[in-house]
DNA sequence: AGTGGTCGCTAAACTGATTTAGCAGAGCAT
DNA sequence: ATGCTCTGCTAAATCAGTTTAGCGACCACT
């Protein structure tokens, strides 16, 4: 890879100039009397010769790489990644720098490997980026350097980027305050584990604390409330069927994420039901399967490509301590209607 | 970052031997008649200071950095590309590798650029990472070293691996005739675009000869033939719907891939049909919808982690010249029956 | 004539590893 | 005593850059 690469000696030889020249010229550094036709003849060999620095041999006396670690547990694999990566990766592109991606998959001794691996490359600082939001404890190997969370909390006060769920949960329920709903709202996802322990999730305890306290502002309380093991389509199936087999039917419906909206789906399709006309819904997350529903879902998105740049300008460019919370846009689509009747 | 690192030097110093013994003994070198003494104590003193070598000054030498350069169009930002990573980096860690991600978003200025950061940067060797199956035209920067395509293949005859999308289009058709699927099988999402143009895709072609293949081992030829412009939940809806307008109703459909099907999965229940009583469906991708919908979805499943696996051992450890083809396993799942009646 | 300052540039040190070439001392045969 | 080999180890070069310190030429001023 990359052999016969001219090196800055060869630039310097065929401008006639020593190194030291070369070197100043080619970082346009300030203060230095070097002539314009140096600075002509330097441009022209590097040019010339197609020379591109060597960043081993540089970083080596700068301690500077251009590059930054993004270790995750476990999020470069699910496809919620993509965006915090895809973000990450433009906003270190427009500051020249580049991402050496690892996972831990959550074991210890992946994580300690893979600090490890950064820390031997030099890298400029490191990304620590959980897949679900929540508080977590980072190792103390990566403290000698810059460190932001992404998606994530610690107790050290290190600065982080977080989703603003609190304010998506308000807005969702103010969606269905606009469109009519009051006292036939129901929500489904309901989960101590993850609304109780905030290093197994944050989003669940934000999410619904925005909602009640939107839904209290307007002096509305929930009709019912579904608890769910986790949060995928099947507990949303099975909470909707939950529902409707209760003697008052539900006008709308919070699903705490787009999985359990689409369970709720399939349960309101088996019943004959229909979305929007005979109960709305509205979730969290913008997945991609959000837009394909019939009728498409309205949700709150995870902005995801915005907090990885967010990341990457935090640890560059610096930035307050207080997190970072970046907005959950509301998509409003086809799922919401003034309730029946 | 990595301030106050202790180097060779340090090492050798402690162990009272030169930095030639530490180096050798450290890197356990044969044929050296340094006393096991010196072995000793130069381990010890590694241990105490915490030693890691610094791999930019080591690199600049041996010119090896144990990085690879994962370079793709779009793939790290899709829910597909996930595995692909995963897997590459698993491989990679086993080989004491790192993986420098990138993405060219399909531009040809992010493209050059980011090679050129990842040349800059001295790595072993490039994986270029395509997000569709197809064939494409390799940067000529990056034929300077080891190169493997990863589910794409190019005219210069490089190593590359796809998925055995063939392979693959004779068991989804086996499937349904071992079901007992014969005359009234149909098929949704052929695609003349991407069936003719390997630079778009090459798993429409494969997959449909595939089909056609095992079907036409049987006697069987195909129902109706649906023509979708993409592959998309929408299409598959609207494809679907024109197939239950026909006179004859299939007894199966085979979707190209499980966006269709879902979209196939969704007219069927406002038809009020069943899957799979009154229509089988199966598919290609397993994506993680296909496990989702209700009932769940037969299909063949990319393998993207092992692909991604694949595609760091050859670039390491070398390999065959011919494509490696990595099996498309079979999710045998609920939506496959016999026909109604 | 001597001094000081600016201009335009360079030699050499330095970063932290690997690697080549070779040195000092011991043991042994002649 | 001399030459030879073997053992155990090290000095110094090297990789490709950046950075510090400073040199020689020229000019102006006293």
């Amino acid at each position: 890879m990359g052999r016969n690469r001219a090196t800055l000696a060869d630039v310097a030889r065929r401008a006639g100039l020593s190194k030291t020249a070369a070197s100043m010229v080619l970082n346009g550094r300030e203060g230095t009397r070097l002539s314009a036709e140096a600075h002509q003849r330097v441009f022209a060999a590097a040019e010339e010769l197609g020379y591109r620095p060597n960043l081993a041999a540089r970083s080596l006396r700068t301690r500077k790489t251009a590059t930054i670690a993004f270790v995750s547990d476990i999020v470069a694999t699910t496809r919620f990644a993509g965006g915090l990566i895809r973000g990450a990766l433009d906003a270190a592109r427009e500051r020249d720098h580049v991402l050496l991606i690892t996972e831990t998959q959550g074991d210890a001794t992946f994580e300690q490997y893979a600090i490890e691996a950064m820390l031997d490359r030099q890298v400029d600082g490191v990304i620590y980026a959980a897949m679900a939001t929540r508080r977590l404890t980072v190792p103390p190997a990566i403290l000698g350097g810059p460190v932001v969370l992404l998606n994530a909390t610690s107790a050290d006060g290190l600065p982080c980027v977080l989703p603003d769920d609190d304010r998506a949960g308000r807005s969702v329920a103010t969606a269905l305050l606009e469109h009519g709903h009051r006292d036939a709202i129901a929500l489904i996802g309901r989960n101590r584990l993850k609304e109780g322990d905030p290093e197994v999730s944050l989003a669940a305890r934000a999410r619904l604390r925005g909602i009640q306290q939107a839904l209290g502002d307007a002096g509305v309380s929930l009709l019912a409330e579904c608890f769910c093991t986790e949060w995928l389509p099947e507990h949303g199936y099975a909470a909707m069927r939950g529902l409707l087999s209760r003697p008052s039917r539900p006008s709308a419906v919070i699903c705490m994420n787009d999985r359990l909206a689409f369970g709720a789906y399939q349960a309101l399709g088996e019943a004959g039901l229909s979305v929007p006309d005979d109960i709305s819904v509205i979730s969290f997350d913008d997945d991609p399967i959000a837009a394909w529903l019939r009728p498409s879902l309205a949700t709150t998105a995870l902005p995801h490509e915005q907090m990885g740049r967010r990341a990457v300008e935090l640890l560059l460019d610096g930035g307050a301590a207080e997190p970072s919370l970046v907005a959950m846009p509301l998509r409003r689509r086809r799922s919401l209607a003034p309730p029946a009747g």
